[in-house]
DNA sequence: TTTTATTTGCAACATTGTTGCAAATTTATG
DNA sequence: CATAAATTTGCAACAATGTTGCAAATAAAA
């Protein structure tokens, strides 16, 4: 984890490296995203910063955050969208993200499992695979 | 396929099964799912009915239909939210529904790939599966 | 420190989904 | 087939979510 102080200066390099202005609201987001355990959707910055920054700048935080490859989105059966963070290897314009999602049905957590693989698909002939999305609701570990 | 007249007719035996009364607004839905290739969105119901029905009708039909497992959600990573008919094994307290979706990035369409199996997910330790969504986004047969 | 570029917050609006209730339709009953 | 009971529908009103333009504030560059 490290102290406070490291964590910012982490998100400073994570911006700057991706061209970004250094600003309060995107390094509370980023902060957010470091110290949860799990997805988060655009209300949980609502609540988690209680209300310090308008929902505007938060949707387009968040937009730019998805343009520049630092978080990507998670398939929801629900209207909410779901983000996490992408692992380092990820840039602008390629994801690296070939890992599967676990959503918890007890405590509703979202989590990336980034040991897990995404599967080969076997699909019929003329189909032609570009990604894959694999999402898998059960039990986690801590509410078992 | 079958003449309108008999799609009509196994509409209404699928509703009376489902403890469902056979109504204009059921009956169209349905049909509008028969006919189509892939999977609907709320969107797609008001364009092809030309508004003959209430929002809140069309909401709450496809609501219904949920409940009874005659259609089932595909998820997204956007807002909308798309819907699919079930296969007749489908039914109110069990899905059967051990297909993967196909998402064409060419004409938008989502198909359910119903010969093409879940694959098997190897969780971590902990971890319970309950249900598995794989979602494929590529070029369809058609768009190729 | 000043200039320039970018980001933010506000207002206003668009879209999507929900709830209560009276009217209309469907199903059950005599 | 007519009537009663149950269900469904449409409307109005509202809540939540997402978008756009623009002026003020902030960050980066000079």
């Amino acid at each position: 984890m490290g102290t406070k102080q490291q964590i910012t200066e982490r998100i400073g390099s994570l911006l700057r490296e991706s061209k970004l202005s250094v600003t309060e609201t995107r390094t509370k987001i980023l902060e957010l995203f470091m110290k949860s355990s799990g997805a988060l959707e655009h209300a949980d910055f609502e609540k988690l910063t209680g209300k310090t920054f308008d929902r505007v700048t938060i949707y387009r935080t968040l937009q730019t955050f998805l343009d520049k490859g630092i978080i990507h989105k998670i398939p929801t059966t629900d209207t909410s969208v779901r983000y996490a963070l992408c692992k380092s290897e990820c840039s602008e314009h390629d994801h690296h993200d070939h890992h599967i999602h676990f959503k918890c049905e007890e405590c509703g957590n979202t989590i990336c499992l980034d040991e897990t693989d995404v599967p080969q698909i076997h699909l019929p002939k003329g189909y032609a695979a570009h990604t894959v999305e694999v999402v898998v609701s059960g039990v986690c570990k801590s509410c078992k």
